[in-house]
DNA sequence: CTGAAAGCGCTTACAG
DNA sequence: CTGAAAGCGCTTACAG
């Protein structure tokens, strides 16, 4: 910049003047402009962003730490989230922290030292990220949740329509004439796989049906049981996609037929060609790059006044009728295979 | 800075070095080390690392630029370079810019001019981005590519075995049995997919069979036009999984049975799970977070010292047989299902 | 053993 | 209409 100014005959002040589109408000001629313009493309002058923002305060970027890359139930949240960014001018950085093997705590200390000027998250369940959260948001930092979310941590959350959600999928299978549903998957304590559970429990309820949960574990002989007893449930609604692809697997490999045995409900339908496979899955479907967005959109509000506030935003779902839950003996033409539900 | 200097009673260039743990070299005492780092805790600092940068002229990031993470074959390469980034103490800036929509030039201008320390892409096809990267490269960027690479771009590239791989493809469906297999893909010119043409038209030519090409389209139509054709091909080696999966969602839906009418090869094996697939795709895997390892690795030696060589690293891949190819009619029990091909 | 001084590459009032 | 000066929050020789 010292040189630019050299070269062209003025000072560096008048240099960042026109780097910056600030000429015309500070008095600079068209003429100078056009000279420092030009001399600065010869000598492909790259302005430092990053004295800028040291002196802005500011960096239009922000921090996206997702748990795994892995699963494209994440990265369509990313997706989401750097569409919107970029719409705004932010950079985002993606970051992974696997789930209890890495230190997110530390991985955001570091995301902090380089000024990103908020943050998203997947929360954590245990106690010390939660409290690291609260140190954060004391501190003033922008900070959003998306896909779960804490009551105790006053920070705005995204996620799905997770209780409304499930209590449709549930539902749907009740009307197809199950009785005996389960539920499978891990119900960690995180509130959103809560609201879950909740909404199969309230929907079992609402028809006087009893709930039959089974829990996932490492391996799979929990449900193999559950799956060759002779009191099987007919039906299950499943935690996630992959956990509905897991008992897919496992019941044909038990020689079950899907939906015929057993009938089976995704949650998410994030899953990719999801038409090819051997038993298209029926799912709640969920809008993961919205979810991205929306939260994107939230942090943008934070960024300009944190407002340390617990507020949830539910996206809603849809049912998406595919083959893996089977279908109403009694079927109607021009029945409906996707409605909506949850509030938005 | 300064106010822990003031708070601890000692200048901010003592706050500096302890910060940065320089204070054994620099002749510190432990006592005064104890109480500047006590009194940063206490104090919440967190130090400014785009100052630090401005200083060193590093910033410990890099930046990837992905033309989608909507397949997961992009996700997977920027998994292994975030991994190995990370490994080195560097963060990993993700761009996702569309080939053809968005300006990829101007993206990497935006991440210079945020000083990443290098990038990584994988590079356009068309003569002005490729200027750009020779641009780049006079300037001194390091840069690496992946998955292609440009024969007339002085800049290392990490890619699949792709000609090895789709030779050794082909050659699995010739043995098979087949004799008239065709190729279905777009063949633009990038030069790692026009490597796997030639792989293709190497191995029908080793064994004296006609190549036939099946181009993509917009549409279907010309595909479907070869399916149903009296003459059609039994067998195809396809550009890409996702060509794979075109191919066989069109050949079920006239009616053909896969692999006993159309004989299908993928290639990347990077669809989630393949195995649960109506069809289960056998296809050339290629590691794709190993081509993001490598090529970060090479980025950290372009950082130390640019090499402006064209050196292309080829990925060895590895047939993985399922169902999409049927089988041998010579089956013999304790025939090997994975094969590895091509250099390293 | 520690601090004063110069400086990284910029921005921002303010003076002329 | 433009520049000199102070400063953003740090680092780095160098002096004492």
């Amino acid at each position: 910049m010292v040189s630019i100014g050299k070269a062209a005959g003025v000072s560096h002040a008048t240099v960042s003047k026109v780097i910056n589109d600030r000429w015309r408000e500070k008095g600079i001629t068209q003429e100078t402009r056009d000279r420092v313009w030009r001399i600065a493309q010869e000598m492909n002058y790259r302005p430092n962003r990053l004295v800028r923002s040291v002196f802005t305060g500011r960096t239009f970027s922000v921090a996206v730490i997702l748990p795994t890359m892995r699963i494209s139930y994440f990265t369509k949240v990313a997706m989401g989230i750097a569409a919107e960014a970029k719409r705004h001018g932010y950079h985002t950085l993606l970051s992974q922290v696997e789930q209890g093997i890495e230190d997110e705590a530390s991985e955001i200390e570091s995301l902090l030292e380089r000024r990103v000027d908020g943050l998203m998250t997947s929360p954590r369940f245990d106690e010390a990220n939660r409290a690291n959260y609260r140190r954060l948001i004391g501190q003033g930092v922008p900070l959003v949740f998306f896909d779960s979310y804490y009551p105790d941590v006053p920070c705005p959350a995204v996620v799905g329509g997770d209780e409304a959600g499930m209590r449709a999928a549930t539902e749907h299978l009740i009307g197809l004439g199950h009785r005996k549903i389960g539920y499978y998957g891990d119900v960690i304590a995180l509130p959103h796989i809560l609201d879950r559970f909740e909404g199969y429990r309230r929907a079992m309820e609402a028809h006087r049906l009893a709930p039959v949960h089974v829990k996932m574990t490492g391996n799979d002989d929990g449900l193999r049981g559950v799956l060759t007893a002779t009191n099987r449930p007919t039906a299950f609604v499943t935690e996630m996609d992959d956990d509905a692809m897991n008992l897919v697997r496992l019941a044909l490999g038990l020689g079950l037929r899907v939906p015929e045995d057993v009938a089976v409900m995704g949650f998410g339908d994030y899953l990719e060609n999801v038409e090819m496979l051997r038993v298209p899955l029926s799912s709640a479907h969920l809008d993961l790059e919205r979810m991205g967005r929306l939260a994107m959109q939230v942090l943008l509000r934070e960024i300009k006044k944190p407002s340390k506030r617990h507020e949830v935003t539910h996206i809603p779902m849809e049912m998406v009728i595919r083959e893996s839950c089977g279908m109403n003996t009694a079927k109607r033409p021009g029945r409906r295979t996707r409605e909506i539900v949850g509030k938005s």
